[in-house]
DNA sequence: TCAATAATAGAACGACCGTGCTATTGATTC
DNA sequence: GAATCAATAGCACGGTCGTTCTATTATTGA
């Protein structure tokens, strides 16, 4: 009722959000240079120009869909994660998260993963974002090593760069190998190998430095 | 000398070949969809039509760069990696020689990488042959880790498929680093990683099951 | 050397790309 | 309800895409 005086949703941000919605699953599956103007504004039913004057380029468009992302990975993998207390706990929520935020957002694979492929040897600002987002994820992961550590959870010979870098690997193969292979032994071999990397951090033998 | 008669080189396999020299090296950082006629007619001072005979089609084309960049890998990487006897010593130079390849290669990226990650949710011949490439170094690796078993250099709880899953993650962790992030401490990394699956593998109380 | 044939070039096609312009429709405010 | 402005459509542009057809040039084999 009280829509009128002060509505700030001028209408035009649904629609934004509407094709932002479909950049997303369009992005997961085709990537990002597969978001072209012509293309979304057939799925989302409206003019090309029309479509366009949202973003003002396609650079900006991919720029929007990039954000929409990381909102919806942070939404649903990493805000999640902090119910549980920093260390091995959250580590470990934060990695179930990470494996399964695709699923929960109706997506059938990971546009970052999509993204760092594309972008990795391609100067330019989306390289730049999608690099920055990536470190902020493995700074998330070496922060909750470190409280591990001062915990005295994991041993003192454990480099938190180290473990976050093993961490992705173990993500990066997961995705692979449920996209390339539809193995159903997938998820098992992802959560065997973090066992490992929570086994030999905890121990004082650690080969993890 | 006896270069007459009987000359099966018949002069559009040498340009075919500098064609395919080119692509590889495009598809290493721009993918393999940058793989457009055009500009690879532009890069090798050809016509677009006299390029296009080559293959007869795009696809054509993408496969063909492809099998070229299995050829290379092979060569330049696996190959040499049978000079060591099976077991840990064979997997160790494997891991070494995958992460040095496409820098002797003199490419600045993995173009299987990029294949993958291009193709693994659009159905079709190039997807099926990144899939039957990468399925044929799993099982390099994962026959490896049975003959170690067998020798006794491996526990025999490790699971060989387990351990080509986490070394390629490893691999793809490595890529990554180096081309998002260009630290400097990458090689350290994925050495310590693969050391650290070593150990556990070595070990009877190992998590790798 | 000469015919046969392989290799390449040229021009053109319909389709789609990103982007700018100008209308026209729709919603918000008074 | 009229004025205002945001939101969208229509149309056109130059460019590149993959592909086809037809010519022209190189290379080959006798």
């Amino acid at each position: 009722m009280p829509s009128h005086h002060k509505r700030i949703a001028r209408k035009g941000e649904e629609t934004r959000a509407a094709i932002l919605d479909i950049a997303v699953r369009q992005s997961a599956t085709q990537g990002f240079d597969a978001l072209t103007i012509g293309s979304l504004a057939a799925l989302t039913g409206m003019s090309k120009s029309g479509l366009f004057a949202h973003f003002g380029s396609k650079e900006e468009l991919q720029l929007a869909t990039l954000d929409e992302v990381v909102r919806r990975f942070t939404e649903t993998a990493y805000l999640p994660s902090l119910a549980a207390p920093a260390g091995t706990q959250r580590l470990n929520l934060l990695f179930v998260n990470w494996l399964l935020w695709t699923e929960r957002c109706g997506l059938k694979a990971c546009p970052m993963m999509s993204a760092m492929s594309e972008f990795d040897d391609q100067p330019g600002p989306m390289r730049d974002a999608v690099a920055h987002q990536m470190r902020r994820l493995d700074r998330e992961v070496a922060g909750n090593v470190r409280a591990a550590i001062e915990s005295g959870e994991f041993s003192g010979a454990v480099t938190p760069e180290q473990f976050a870098f093993e961490l992705f690997g173990i993500v990066a193969a997961c995705y692979r190998n449920h996209s390339l292979y539809q193995d159903a032994e997938t998820g098992n071999r992802a959560k065997a190998a973090f066992q490992r990397l929570i086994d030999c951090a905890r121990s004082p033998s650690a080969s993890t430095t």
